[in-house]
RNA sequence: GCCGGUGUAGCUCAGAGGUAGAGCAACUGAUUCGUAAUCAGUAGGUCGCAGGUUCAAAUCCAGUCACCGGCUCCA
């Protein structure tokens, strides 16, 4: 006589064994409809499956977050269905879901096309609308090897043997299909509406490169159509902000066959890359950094030491010039190193931090090449602190405050903070292990800052703090991160003599914000769709002509704001003015200035917003106090205000 | 690096064995105009690169490079 707890508190006693079906038709018909599985105790279970015991119960549907995972898992079991339907020799390896959405892996001797994935989709889409019960059954290790042998699945196969002999296997019969999962699913196709298959592309078995590639179908699936739709118009926009697409509009850089994953950065580009470079530059002077820069290409015999020749000499472009072998930096901290090591330190002179706008390459994998976001050449906004132990958690204290400081003025509120500690392949003593995390926990926890554990992530030397920002469309971004080293410093021969003259190794922190200038750009143009800002803008004025009877007063307006310092621009071609406006419009200048007879009589100009607001005549000086407020605001609360 | 796709004018794209096309941009001329496209004319290309098949290749084949979507990787 299972007592069943309700999430609300209510309880009901049953006879016998009751099953989350069961529950649902005796709370009501709507419920019962809507049932797609249940949590028992905490533990999702499909809903056939009897309840024997007192439980707390809740009934799952597609309103609830892991009603839609179920959802989308199931239609992974279709997408099986419906291949093995249409392509009988086709071998079923794993379906999972993912974010928004499942994919299956398949090995198939054909490779799939578009217009398979149509018909696939057609097929699942046929399957759904018959509204087939989905037969659940536990069975024996030997029976599970038996239906997958019979049905050569190979891949099956192999994850059965890795299942513990005693552990129970369920599989989902679909029609003549089964498959097999540790579930649950939905009991009835009629749950499964609301999808669409994506794509297909490789994917290593087992997510091993040594392994054979499968063919993987990826598919997004949701509780209804207009989830549907609303994610489909959100990869549109992504489409739509891609940084590579706005920054050909715009003029930005480019990228050409001969310098594969290196950027021609073009002057409105470079602007943008510029006034960052300035502000971190300004904002670490202010902090305490002293800038320094090392060189490009080093010796061998440096990176041997580092020990980067070891482990990274794949990665790293080599040069080589009378019988010596040099590398082009894959990073900065063993020149900084050097530059510590000069002249003999004190402990009076910790911490010391020194900073670079270091170039580095590192020859990343051709396929992994991406824009801006994943490039061979850029910029770090890097920085070294050598400091005793006992100064770590100042050190990161005042660096989290920096990086705060820094997303806040790019108007990204929404960081998210990940600490990753020792990985089973590591140097260092674990008492120094034990000290280092706990003095980076400590630093997140007295500011009392969410973050989340990632055990065993960090890297060999060290633990490390990673910083992500969530841009307008929700996406995550990793881009600051915060390093203990114990272990370069006393490979590189780094030492400071303490307060009992003794020769001590410093610790080493390695550190960024931004990450790097090119990915940090990168962000910029998607998150703000190329509307930069006033203070990144890499023209923030254009003064425009009604007809040439202007033009001189055009140039006037112009020299005296390039002596001001503004970044701005004319347009006196022999055009219409609606065809000036629109041009630079869609080049999102902030501000156009416009100069017909009635504004120079009255010494005015007229001022229109790129978000196509005509904010009337006024004198130049008023219109420099608005756009000098929006300039010293950095960040996009007051263009929004603005905007609106 | 691996799997698949794509490379045609400055840009966006059409052409799928038989004389390289369109729109926009550019240039020239006319127009001097009031807040998202004025009109007309002209010019512009070894079809990514290097091979092969063919009377004939942008088009078919093998190679190569880059880009795009994933996978792996990202110190």
């Amino acid at each position: 006589m299972p007592l069943i707890t309700l999430p609300d508190g209510n309880q009901k006693v049953f006879e016998n064994a009751v099953t989350i079906k069961e529950i649902a038709e005796a709370i009501g018909p709507g419920l019962a409809k809507a049932a797609i599985a249940g949590k028992v105790n905490g533990k999702l279970i499909d809903s056939c499956i009897p309840i024997k015991s007192d439980s707390n119960v809740s009934v799952i549907t597609s309103k609830d977050e892991e009603g839609i995972e179920i959802i989308r898992h199931s239609f992974a079991h279709l997408v099986g269905h419906a291949v093995k339907q249409l392509y009988p020799s086709a071998k079923m390896a794993i379906g999972p879901t993912i974010e928004n959405g499942f994919y299956y892996d398949i090995e198939f001797e054909k490779t799939f096309t578009p217009e398979d994935l149509e018909k696939i989709e057609a097929r699942i889409k046929d399957l759904i609308t018959q509204d087939y019960e989905i037969i659940v059954e536990i069975v024996s290790n030997k029976k599970a090897h038996r239906i997958f042998s019979e049905r050569n699945e190979k891949y099956k196969l192999e994850i059965i043997n890795r299942i513990p002999n005693g552990e129970e296997i369920k599989i989902y019969r679909h029609q003549e299909y089964i498959d097999m999962c540790r579930g649950p699913h939905v009991p009835n196709t009629k749950h499964l509406r609301s999808f669409k298959l994506m794509k297909v592309a490789g994917a290593y078995w087992r997510g091993d490169s040594n392994n054979v590639m499968l063919q993987r179908i990826y598919g997004t699936a949701w509780a209804n159509n207009k989830q549907l739709k609303e994610y489909l118009d959100r990869i549109k926009e992504a489409e739509r902000r891609d940084h590579r697409k706005i920054a050909k509009n715009l003029s930005l850089f480019h990228t050409q066959e001969e310098a594969p994953g290196m950027i021609f950065w073009h002057p409105k580009g470079w602007v943008i890359y510029q006034v960052l470079e300035q502000y971190i530059r300004q904002l670490l002077n202010s902090n305490g950094y002293k800038e320094i820069k090392t060189p490009l290409a080093v010796d061998r015999t440096l990176w041997e030491k580092s020990g980067h020749w070891d482990k990274f000499k794949e990665d790293m472009f080599t040069t080589k010039s009378e019988n010596r072998e040099y590398a082009i930096k894959p990073m900065n901290c063993p020149c900084h190193v050097q530059v510590f090591n000069q002249g003999l330190r004190s402990y009076k002179d910790l911490p010391i931090r020194l900073s670079e706008f270091g170039s580095c390459h590192r020859n990343e994998p051709s396929g992994s090449l991406h824009g801006l976001m994943r490039v061979r050449n850029f910029t770090q906004d890097d920085a070294h602190i050598f400091c005793e132990e006992s100064q770590i958690q100042s050190e990161v204290s005042k660096f989290i405050d920096l990086v705060f400081k820094v997303y806040k003025s790019f108007g990204f509120d929404s960081i998210f903070i990940k600490l990753s500690t020792r990985p089973k392949k590591r140097v260092g003593s674990d008492e120094i292990w034990d000290k280092s995390e706990k003095a980076l926990s400590d630093a997140l926890n007295t500011k009392n800052l969410d973050w989340e554990l990632l055990p065993g992530e960090g890297a060999f030397y060290g633990p490390k703090i990673e910083f992500s920002l969530k841009d307008c469309l929700g996406r995550v971004w990793q881009c600051g991160t915060i390093q203990v080293d114990f272990s370069m410093p006393e490979r590189l021969n780094a030492s400071f003599i303490d307060e009992n003259n003794k020769k001590k190794t410093p610790v080493m922190l390695h550190r960024a914000i931004l990450g790097s200038f090119e990915r940090f750009i990168g962000i910029l143009i998607e998150n703000y769709e190329g509307k930069f800002p006033c203070w990144l803008a890499p023209v923030q004025i254009v003064i425009l002509s009604i007809t040439e009877r202007n033009n001189n007063t055009c140039k006037k307006i112009l020299d005296d704001l390039l002596k001001k310092g503004y970044r701005v621009e004319t347009d006196l071609r022999n055009e219409k003015i609606g065809f000036k406006v629109r041009e630079h419009t869609l080049q999102r200048v902030p501000y156009q200035l416009i100069v017909g007879d009635k504004e120079e009589e009255n010494k005015e100009i007229s001022v229109r917003t790129r978000e196509g607001k005509d904010l009337g005549s006024m004198t130049i000086n008023e219109f420099l106090s608005i756009i000098d407020e929006q300039i010293a605001a950095k960040g996009i609360e007051l263009n929004k205000k603005l905007s609106n």
